[in-house]
DNA sequence: AGGTTTCTGGACATTTCTGTCTAGACACGC
DNA sequence: GCGTGTCTAGACAGAAATGTCCAGAAACCT
């Protein structure tokens, strides 16, 4: 896991150790699967140990809700607030984040998204996240020449339709997403994309794919 | 629960009781809280009667597995092969299964889905369901006119976003959505509906939403 | 009336979690 | 070198599920 040596006194494992490996339990597996006695196993680490570093279960769980919040909403809306020439430019950033797997997580979106739906809080949260996006590409939108009314509409059938798309979780290859990319951009924006505008994002995305490939 | 006297020998409940209880569970709170001893508890009826109508808790979940796929994948499929006179229409009848909740029920769909997550055979039947709801939407939009590569298209961004909307579980108001409708309209077929058709719509909705409330 | 079939209830065994308590292991500072 | 603070292991208790076994209750047939 790591270089022991430069941990004080007789500890094996960080804070940080229990909240990667629940982490990743919660984005394979989902929230009920993420078991102190599962993490502890895989760290190769007694269970009470956890203790020492969380109150209870629930504690950790709630770190782990705040992080997807800091980090998918929050690329999500930056993605859709960058600078861009044209609404098809802009449209090809906000693809960038949801195609590049550091950044947007569509499985830990739905492991999120299950949990809320057994817990009002958490629900709560969701919904605040949910707003700010949807809220993020209408302005994109509205940025780009488009009215209030059509800039809503517009990101309401772009934001649901990603959602849709993982919720399905589909197993495409990349070659057979690319193909249906210009069609894509032409119905969320009503705009023809030039060339130049779909190479761009292909190699992109075709980039993106082969560096996670490679493990980079 | 139902009349007594009717039933053969000591019976108390019978195996389709069972199964109305696990599907109202299922629905409401997910796969993971289909226990026998909730829905026992719920029919007033020892757990270990359960064992009689079913080899196991696995066997119980099969059936509510094809009972989904029974009527959520076939309504949407039918509501998609309806006869109408322009693409509007075509559209309107698609819209009608998924508002009506006598219809297409997402909250079932998102349990199944969810299930589907964590098992590999789930996965596969709905794989196969989400073929066949998305081939019956691109004929449709084809039998319109498009050619098949906007048909297939039309339907990803069309399927996608239903499944999209309902994954967000937004709790809007009835009255929001249908202010909507048209924009959504001219946004999946690229054709301006005519006010006839917005209204028809908007009645059958709001006819819908009045006997659900009144509980017809 | 009595046996048969069909279901039900309660006791039992087992598994799989969470959380608590306490003794002890390990590096570090004095 | 020796305590001190920081972490860890294992034993224990308890809750919540599934599934098994068998005695028994209730209608039905003959």
């Amino acid at each position: 896991m790591q270089e022991t040596g430069e941990l004080p006194g007789n500890t094996k494992v960080t804070r940080q150790d229990w909240l990667n490996v629940a982490m990743d339990l919660l984005i394979s597996d989902g929230m009920s699967e993420v078991k102190v006695l599962t993490i502890g196993e895989r760290l190769g680490v007694s269970r009470s140990s956890f203790y020492w570093y969380f109150k209870s279960r629930k504690d950790l769980l709630e770190q782990l809700l705040a992080e997807w919040e800091r980090t998918n909403t929050g690329i999500m809306v930056a993605h859709s607030e960058l600078p861009a020439d044209d609404i098809v430019d802009a449209l090809n950033n906000f693809f960038r984040c949801v195609v590049n797997p550091d950044g947007f997580n569509h499985q830990l979106d739905f492991a999120i998204r299950e949990w809320a739906r057994r817990d009002g809080a958490v629900r709560r949260v969701v919904d605040r996240s949910d707003a700010a996006r949807q809220n993020a590409v209408a302005r994109m939108f509205a940025r780009h020449g488009y009215s209030e009314a059509d800039a809503d509409i517009r990101a309401r059938v772009l934001y649901y339709q990603q959602i849709g798309y993982y919720a399905l979780e589909l197993n495409e290859t990349l070659e057979d997403r690319l193909a249906r990319v210009p069609g894509y951009l032409f119905a969320f924006t009503g705009v023809m994309p030039r060339q130049d505008q779909i190479d761009e994002f292909s190699d992109y995305a075709r980039a993106i794919s082969g560096e996670t490939q490679a493990g980079v």
